[in-house]
DNA sequence: ACTGAAAGACACAGACT
DNA sequence: AGTCTGTGTCTTTCAGT
């Protein structure tokens, strides 16, 4: 995708670009075609609507999701994390480790006892053993870590406009 | 996206296969071309890897993913909830419920003290509090209910694939 | 299982209302 | 703001290796 300078502006999204973004999240390969006679426009301003908001950032990308499964990634867990110090050097020096981790697809600054909250998907409870001891637990300033084990998926979704 | 039942027989993914999902990963409206040039193969057999793992079900979605906070839902809650009564119609229950509430993007079953986990993404603080007097708790079996702020997203994505 | 070509559909830009 | 029309590029299929 284009990297553009973002407007500075803010996008103000109307009835008809919230039609455009529901089918679009279900569908990236959505025809404008398609979606014209579906919001009951032309092809022209339904072009212009997704390019405007691909530059204003609305929309962050068009993304293919594989089914973790199927590709071996049969374990998803919960992992808290504190760190020992607080200071901005050590929290930066985390952060890194955390980007560089491809175990681990989400990561989040929280409030409460813990100061982050990360989320693994990975092979198996073997691997799983393997990256707790052998990855996570080597990055310096680790304080204590709390694995939460995912069961099930009872919904899972990145759709917010319905 | 055509819903077609999925081949008994589980697909085995080479090295190629696997190309071609780190590509469509980051972007699924890279073309077939493209993509045939990346991995030195002509567009034929580009297109029928990708139609065979989108039959087989390891492509489960092409999203386009919006950025919440220029939709004005800059709040997200880690919401954990456990049941008054775990049998399994009151299970059924409220798993019900979750799908039907937008809000609730992710829901697993967890280990641990709590039954179920809840990432919920809304307007503000206000709505949150809205949402969790008015709508969730009001599910009847709700035991108890803790929420985890987040306050700052380190991390976050879909790709398992580097 | 691949290459290369060829038909139809689509994205995107332009002229116009 | 929007519709309509055209051009180049893409997806998709098919004969051939």
């Amino acid at each position: 995708m284009k990297k553009e300078q973002l407007p500075t502006t803010s996008l103000i999204l109307d009835s008809k670009d919230i039609s455009i973004l529901r089918i679009l999240q279900q569908n990236a390969k959505a025809t404008v075609k398609e979606i014209s006679q579906k919001i009951h426009l032309s092809t022209t301003p339904v072009h212009e609507r997704i390019k405007r908001m691909e530059e204003h950032g609305v929309i962050k990308q068009y993304a293919t999701l594989v089914d973790y499964a199927k590709i071996k990634k049969g374990l998803m867990v919960i992992c808290y994390v504190s760190l020992k110090q607080h200071n901005k050097n050590a929290g930066a020096k985390f952060i890194k480790s955390v980007q560089e981790m491809n175990e681990i697809i989400e990561c989040y600054n929280i409030s409460g006892e813990f100061d982050f909250m990360l989320k693994v998907v990975i092979e198996n409870m073997d691997a799983y053993y393997d990256f707790h001891v052998n990855k996570l637990s080597q990055s310096e300033n680790i304080g204590h870590v709390q694995s939460v084990f995912v069961m099930g998926i009872i919904k899972q979704t990145h759709v917010l406009i319905n």
